[in-house]
DNA sequence: GTTAAGATTGAATGCGCTTTCAAAGCCACA
DNA sequence: TGTGGCTTTGAAAGCGCATTCAATCTTAAC
């Protein structure tokens, strides 16, 4: 044991002589680096912004450094990334929204701790944060079959990300639970960026659907969509209702203000950089995201009764 | 002179072997690190997020890795992301419009290369990467003159960036090119957030100001704009013409679709990064930003003769 | 065939720290 | 005073690589 007072004083020293540890020398020696990987996979996309933000805030006062890299929804360049870090010897790694296999994160994950989100994964030194989609969908839905609507389009995500596909499957549970007929002309494929909804609408109006409300699986693609129904005249929310996901920073000052779900992107970043935190201390990880809260702004409002 | 088919021999043995270096112990032993500590301001920003990939864009093929840090406009949280930057034994470092006096960064760049953007500043071992904002301001401010507006109200930037001030100067030296009388009621300060435009929007309404347009220092201020004049039931640009700055991802799905000054962000990212590694490489850079451009989309439009 | 210059190889040193291990010091109890 | 357990201290080894330097080999010129 040593004293209080001994290790002050070492610490005063340490400041007065302006001595600053090496990190590389640091990591080599005593095989911890200090440092977490974190791959994402757009670093300039407004929902990982806010990630990236929780992870920075929870790391820094831990004394760990996140170290970002994109994978840009490539598997291929995910798996780059995960060597890459583990090249540079990180002494953990969080993988926002993977889309690499269960079976690479799992062996991954036995060279060192790693947490994922966006999925149901669990193993030794494997911690997965997932969040409702299903039952953020659900309430979306719901919302507008509240406001008397049933007429509602639904633009999807990119299917290959098990999110959209949960969402996807929320909005036809509320349907089905409304009693409303499923009707496939309503659903439109988009793949979560903006130009698809924009794109959506276009399609869904050219084919001359009848719509009273859409339902885009996020914000991105609620605010083409918002974009395509003015570009038609078409007024949000008098003509038609619009709801999407995710509540973007943005999506507040859109007008009018976009009803969502809102996503805890922010709360996602703290708890996972929390959690490989938690996992390099030894402790199994318990965090769990809050669930999906629907926003009400002034983007949906009841259904005219002659469309 | 080694063969290249010897070269290539090792570099196959090497890979066959599945020898991976220890980038640490390089580090140790060699003195560099390849890897370029970025210091922004908010790594969750839409400003940055371009400009981050566009960094990292640049970097990859180079066989560097960027390390983020961001210092959320605080010169001292910048002064340590400085420290530890150095600490790690970065190669280079880019500092994304900083807050720090110019004699920190110059000091810093004493110790290795700094590319910092938005200021100019010239040193040995120490780039600047400048964006034109008088000119961006005074282009937005001689488009809504054109189109006969002559009330035209300026919501400022946190005048603590020199950006800011410049974009202020912009606009005062159009409305004196144009012979308009300059009305200090029409400047409202604001601080580059989008609340700030929505509170100036709803100051200027309180005040009773007569505006037919607003210019915006940046397009996230517009954004809040935009919800304040909605909010109070004008329309955009029927009853108000509406500019920004920046040319952010979102801006062209506002509704309607704002015009604004662009602003390269990515192409910064890139010639920043691309500068510290000629500084690396021991050529001095000579890189330049592209100049402002002036995105005529639908939020401005010819002022209406009887407000 | 000799020698000087250049190319190639191998081993040794050190980057700055953590860790380990042995030696030395300490206290308390017999 | 002596012994066992305890902490403290110091020195040494090694993390994985780059770099340096001496030693060996090659080449070309005399």
């Amino acid at each position: 044991m040593v004293s209080d007072a001994k290790r002050e004083a070492v610490v005063e020293a340490t400041k007065t002589l302006g001595f600053v540890p090496n990190p590389l020398a640091r990591g080599l020696a005593g095989g911890r680096t200090f440092s977490i990987g974190v791959v994402t996979q757009a670093i300039d996309s407004p929902f990982y912004g806010a990630a990236l933000r929780g992870i920075e805030d929870e790391l820094d006062p831990a004394g760990y450094s996140p170290l970002f890299m994109s994978a840009h929804w490539d598997p291929v360049a995910e798996a780059r990334c995960l060597e890459v870090l583990h090249a540079r010897r990180v002494d953990g790694i969080v993988v926002l929204m993977p889309r690499l296999s269960d079976a690479a994160l799992q062996a991954c994950a036995q060279a060192l701790p790693v947490v994922v989100t966006g999925r149901e994964l669990r193993a030794t030194q494997l911690f997965s944060l997932h969040f409702d989609n299903f039952t953020g969908a659900l309430r979306a839905t719901e919302h507008l079959l509240a406001l008397g609507h049933t007429r509602i389009a639904f633009i999807t995500g990119d299917e290959e990300h098990p999110d959209a596909s949960e969402r996807h499957r929320g909005y036809r549970a509320a349907l089905q639970a409304a009693g409303v007929a499923f009707d496939p002309q309503l659903v439109v494929p988009g793949r979560y960026h903006e130009i698809s909804g924009l794109e959506a609408v276009n399609y869904l109006i050219e084919k001359k659907c009848e719509f009273t409300a859409i339902f885009a699986a996020n914000d991105q693609m609620a605010a083409g969509a918002a974009l395509g129904l003015f570009q038609h005249g078409l007024r949000v929310p008098e003509d038609v209702s619009l709801v999407g996901f995710d509540d973007l920073p943005t999506s507040v000052y859109a007008t009018p203000p976009l009803s969502t779900i809102h996503q805890p992107a922010y709360e996602l970043g703290r708890l996972a950089a929390a959690s490989v935190l938690q996992m390099i201390a030894g402790t199994q990880p318990t965090a769990e995201l809050p669930s999906p809260e629907l926003l009400v702004r002034g983007s949906s409002a009841q259904v005219r009764s002659s469309p």
